[in-house]
DNA sequence: CATTACTTTCAGTATAGACTGAATATACAG
DNA sequence: CTGTATATTCAGTCTATACTGAAAGTAATG
């Protein structure tokens, strides 16, 4: 097993840290980070030992990471076991979780504010404020959703492009 | 005090759920979901009895919200009690939430990636290949960085323009 | 088909962070 | 000043979630 070199172990800790600020599993985390910056894919056992962590928690985070689409197992040649790699392309990998926290926590927000839009009583007293406020959340989420499908659209590397063009982009629509 | 409507409930119990989900304490979440389904300012007290929780944590809860600049103590006439009310405006409150949080978690970690690149010592084996995956990722929170900065720039309200000419935007870039 | 290598599951344990309530601090009213 | 209303702090408790290790499951090998 390589031991980890003193930016391996930097970048893999604040990874791990900055996961768990947005919800995400701090060994989940770790583990993406280690196989992100890995040059060869490494097996459960390898990464259990790297990490000090439990071999089960591996395979539990590491199925996490698949269901992301972000991590994957591989086969060497001689070798029973599973080797694991992550995705290299930072933006795919990027889109990959928005696009599917989105399904996961946006899309049910902005059909429970529709819910409370049609369940609203208007013989509630301040029914109307109610909905004013609910219509102007369930617009931002309405909005967030256009931005989302728009990018979605992109092909990589133009948001990229856009946001040089942003100077110009702010002046026509200002 | 008043009772919750079905709606009210409704709301406010998945606002919490979606605090949790993105690294924010539930009891922050509800309190500001309650305000901001609020007509009128509420006191500490009336807060606590409504969800149920400890007028301590609330006293805490409210302190953070204030700290993000989104929820605001207010006076009422005859009455000793400070009464908390949640900024209205949708766009502007995640505005704030969004600037507070990069420069909690994407600045650090812009500079951790600084610093990770800086003490890379190109002797290591593997150097060039860590050195190109961090310089990826660097690049990715650079433009995340730029995407900020040119939305700050903008005035509410051109944003939900911007997406409406998004289609026309695309083509240009494309 | 027995053995070995590897992976997953899961019941129990550990732990970080949330929450409570009593104690303390603050500030207003009489 | 004294008493009362309100707000904050903090030590201890609770709880949701992460994590472990043993057991069960799966699959390759000889």
């Amino acid at each position: 097993m390589a031991e980890l070199t003193g930016v391996q172990k930097q970048y893999i800790l604040h990874w791990g840290e900055m996961g768990t600020r947005w919800g995400i599993n701090r060994t989940v985390a770790q583990i993406h980070a280690l196989l992100y910056l890995s040059p060869r894919a490494l097996p459960a056992e390898e990464i259990a030992e790297t990490l000090s962590v439990a071999r089960s928690n591996v395979s539990t985070s590491i199925r996490e990471l698949e269901t992301w689409g972000i991590v994957r197992a591989v086969h060497v040649l001689g070798d029973r076991r599973e080797h694991y790699e992550s995705m290299k392309d930072v933006w795919e990998m990027f889109r990959l979780v928005i696009e599917q926290r989105k399904r996961r926590e946006i899309d049910p927000t902005r059909e429970m504010l529709r819910q409370c839009l049609a369940n609203l009583d208007p013989k509630e007293p301040g029914a109307d404020f109610t909905r004013d406020r609910l219509a102007a959340m369930a617009g931002f989420f309405e909005a967030v959703t256009e931005l989302h499908d728009q990018m979605k659209r992109l092909p990589t590397g133009t948001v990229r492009k856009l946001l040089r063009m942003g100077t110009k982009v702010r002046k026509k629509a200002g």
